[in-house]
DNA sequence: TGTATTTTCCTAGAGGTCCTAGGATAAGGA
DNA sequence: TCCTTATCCTAGGACCTCTAGGAAAATACA
């Protein structure tokens, strides 16, 4: 019998794609091995177990998010990159809802070293150029970005927004209007303060 | 034989425990028939299925939670209140995990509207009296201050926070700081901007 | 108190998932 | 061509979810 052509990769998307159908918590060896019309037991020689498929679903989607965050903040600066970004993070979720929650497995240290978590930081960081913030602040701002974007779109995609009639588009935009205001405001760290003339 | 005496709150309770213990995703019915000593099929006098197990861990969480941001808020205002609220959230997160996770599992709105939810963001709107914000700003800082709570409190939780140096509880502080002057310095919407004098 | 009803628990079992062990066969290289 | 390796198979154990139908305890009621 021709065999099924069963990779790492092709698994990973296809897990992917099944995640963005079913959700995560769905994804079954079982359902995968039907999809590539081969037992279950047979995947087990491409992958140790089910966990790691999700792991590489969740990598799958760090790297292809990054690529978009990419794509967007190129040729953008301050508050364009910034709603630019966020936009990719929240129209990825939407479109991709079972990768997007991929992407928040708890990954060991490793294997979130070789991914694109850090590509992650290094745009947010680079968002940050348009507003004067030296560390360890850059490094807060970089968690409130990250918090306020990953929040958002959980809740929204958690159905918190749902009991209200205001729109999650608009909260959306003046959340990122806020965001905004706060980096160009950010505040002297209190252990600074008072010291000024010292 | 006598009875184990299983009821619906304190199965509620008991997968509440496990759920800290093991993780949401690693409570079964059965594990929790094991605790009460029964068959699991006995459980499904008390309860429908699994996933009607995890709601009530949702249901619990978001009223434990609720009673603690009451507490906290009690006799604050400002930015006191804002800080004592937003402790509460990371605080249970810290000591209750698989509770905490399952405060943010769907509800039908039916459940919804019956859980402490609503208490959650009167709660908020409580806090935003120490702010001047009328809706639907106020909807709008409900939104963000959620986003970014929950937000950084799932981050931390997934290790996110753990490649760098920097503190997570000093990005914590720093990040409440800022939400309170964002909150302060409103952004004027871009609909009213332009028309201050006509 | 005795009887009827309801609730709680049981056994039995179907069907799904994860994963291991050990064997067969296809594909590719020496 | 033969050997090696990778891919796939069958078989099966362990665990989980959930249903059906029955027994026994608790409760309600006469």
């Amino acid at each position: 019998m021709a065999r099924a052509g069963v990779t790492v990769e092709r698994l990973a998307e296809a897990a992917a794609e099944l995640a963005d159908e079913v959700g995560l918590e769905n994804v079954t060896v079982s359902e995968l091995a039907r999809r590539f019309g081969v037992k279950d037991a047979s995947l087990y020689s491409h992958i140790r177990n089910a966990h790691e498929l999700r792991v590489r679903v969740a990598v799958l989607a760090l790297a292809e998010l990054a690529d978009r965050g990419a794509a967007a903040l190129a040729g953008r600066a301050g508050k364009d990159a910034l709603v630019a970004f966020a936009n990719v993070y929240r129209d990825y979720a939407g479109e991709h809802p079972g990768r997007y929650a991929a992407a928040q497995v708890e990954l060991d240290p490793e294997t979130a070293r070789a991914s694109a978590a850090r590509r992650h930081s290094d745009m947010m960081r680079a968002i940050l150029r348009g507003y004067s913030l030296v560390e360890p602040d850059q490094t807060d701002a970089v968690r409130l970005l990250g918090s306020a974007f990953h929040g958002f779109v959980s809740l929204e995609r958690a159905g918190g927004f749902r009991h209200h009639p205001r729109g999650a588009d608009e909260s959306w935009g003046r959340v990122l209007d806020t965001l905004d205001v706060a980096l160009r405001n950010w505040p002297v760290s209190a252990d600074d303060s008072g010291h000024d003339d010292n």
